[in-house]
DNA sequence: TTTATATATGAATATATGAACATATATAAC
DNA sequence: GTTATATATGTTCATATATTCATATATAAA
């Protein structure tokens, strides 16, 4: 156990391919646009692709794009019905990360 | 409650403003070298700068740089001692966010 | 079977970003 | 005071990234 009270991370520093991962992982949610339709995806799974960019107020080309990083990165899955696209959310972990990244940036405008 | 299971975030999206200090947070993990700047001060708190780029065989202007970005969002505090400066981590937040992001990237190479 | 609609993709462009280099600053050693 | 050491900062350059526009594809409607 460290000084953090973990059991996860302890003294081990992640090797090169792991960091490169990782920041690969984390790159996804450094983006609005992403960030915004996984919130969207959130609030209502099963959301097509139309919808999205009306809600956003974004071209659909941008958003058709963004959904194709976050297909690669596996954080959505999607299901075809006729010309409709639905896209939902794929990973438990991405209800964690983005709550603590809100607690962290309500807490830091206080 | 939503489908997640989560009191958090429930059906709220984030506004604007929220969505581009979470975007900028989460910017600050999507970087390798900053992510082992990170995991060596969880392992080695109060290590100064000639030891990290020593470590990370970096130039010391680059882990400079990128220390002043860690300062900024307030990740790592520092304490000067003479002409050498001792980095430590500063939020609590962060042990959580690289955990669960190890958690993904060690899943996903199953 | 032509036309409309939903979505995806490729190319071009603008902007952001990280590292290197040069240099500044501050303190310690001599 | 001069030199050496630790760290910080400004600038430049190469690269990455997001958006837009044009267009492709696939399915539904007419």
């Amino acid at each position: 156990m460290n000084i953090y009270n973990s059991k996860e991370i302890d003294e081990t520093i992640p090797v090169d391919e792991e960091l490169t991962d990782l920041a690969e992982f984390f790159k996804i949610f450094g983006d609005k646009t992403r960030l915004h339709i996984l919130f969207l995806l959130f609030s209502k799974p099963e959301t097509g692709v139309n919808e999205l960019s009306d809600v956003m107020s974004m071209h659909q080309t941008a958003i058709s794009h963004q959904l194709k990083i976050l297909r690669h990165m596996r954080l959505v899955t999607y299901r075809k019905e006729g010309r409709n696209v639905f896209y939902s959310l794929n990973d438990q972990h991405i209800h964690d990360i983005l709550n603590i990244g809100m607690q962290h940036v309500q807490e830091a405008q206080k």
